[in-house]
DNA sequence: TTCCATGTTCCGCA
DNA sequence: TTGCGGAACATGGA
């Protein structure tokens, strides 16, 4: 599920196993995923560089190919993950970019549909100016009341503006439910309705719902016993008073939420 | 078989 | 003009 939490853990596995390792060789299976580059350019880029550093904003990753001037920027759509490996029997099941290291290993991008992307840009700050993504919902910069003034000005429904990109960047339809839960806040009640007290509550749990999950390494077996994602489900039952979940779709996505912790 | 799914973008309407 | 809601996209599992 990528959203924040698990590029962040994607961030860190590319860190982990990726970094100051000579670039042999690189395949493009699936060239749909590439977006504003050709395949013989990333193959020409890539083909001798190394990645020097990893970054993340909101659900994109960007690893560092070139000094200060070009990042390999990754986005993993709804189904999208990396897996660092040796032998290719090891290949994952639907690997649509591989690079290969001297050393042998592979780092492969795997994305079951293909609404994923791979781009070469100068700087992840031009990219996320030419998106107009948001500030990164976890940037220790943004502060309590630039936040609140982001939400007091839009009018749809509060689920459907913490999934906005261009608000803030990292939460998605899964996330966006546990932030609500947690902070108590309906997810069909209009963002510019919010009160100061709700406004605080989202901030505060926004932070500590996406660090919680980054704790737990993105799993969501490993989450806190009062997260609902684990209950996000037909019959699912609210950790904290044991009320059944309600279904219903807010801005063209399922939304999951507790009807007696979430009040209109 | 039909519906639904964690993603973004595009179109039409207010 | 801008923002919002819904459809579209690709693929496969329930």
């Amino acid at each position: 599920m990528p959203e924040l939490p698990d590029v962040e853990i994607f961030k860190q596995y590319l860190t982990s196993t990726s970094l100051h390792k000579e670039i042999r060789s690189v395949e493009v299976l699936t060239s749909e995923v590439l977006e504003g580059v050709s395949d013989r350019k990333l193959k020409a880029r890539l083909k001798g560089a190394e990645f020097m550093s990893a970054r993340r904003h909101g659900k994109y990753l960007f690893a560092e190919t070139a000094e200060g001037k070009e990042w390999l920027v990754l986005h993993f759509g709804m189904t999208g993950f990396l897996k660092y490996f040796k032998g290719h029997d090891k290949d994952p099941p639907h690997e649509r970019f591989l690079v290969s290291f001297t050393n042998g290993f592979h780092l492969a991008y795997d994305s079951q549909r293909k609404l994923g992307e791979i781009g070469l840009v100068d700087t992840p700050e031009r990219f996320i100016k030419e998106r107009q993504l948001g500030p990164d919902a976890l940037d220790p910069t943004l502060e309590r009341d630039r936040f609140a003034e982001i939400f007091r000005n839009t009018r749809a429904a509060i689920k459907s503006a913490l999934m906005n990109q261009k608000h803030i960047a990292g939460i998605g339809n899964i996330y966006s439910d546990e932030i609500l839960f947690q902070s108590g806040i309906h997810p069909e009640i209009r963002s510019g309705e919010l009160g100061e007290n709700e406004l605080n509550r989202l901030y505060s749990q926004m932070k500590y719902v996406l660090e919680s999950a980054i704790e737990a390494r993105a799993d969501p077996d490993r989450f806190p016993s009062t997260f609902i994602i684990p209950h996000r489900h037909g019959d699912g039952i609210c950790p904290k008073c044991k009320t059944d979940i309600e279904k219903r779709t807010i801005g063209g996505r399922t939304a999951y939420y507790c009807p007696h912790c979430q009040k209109r």
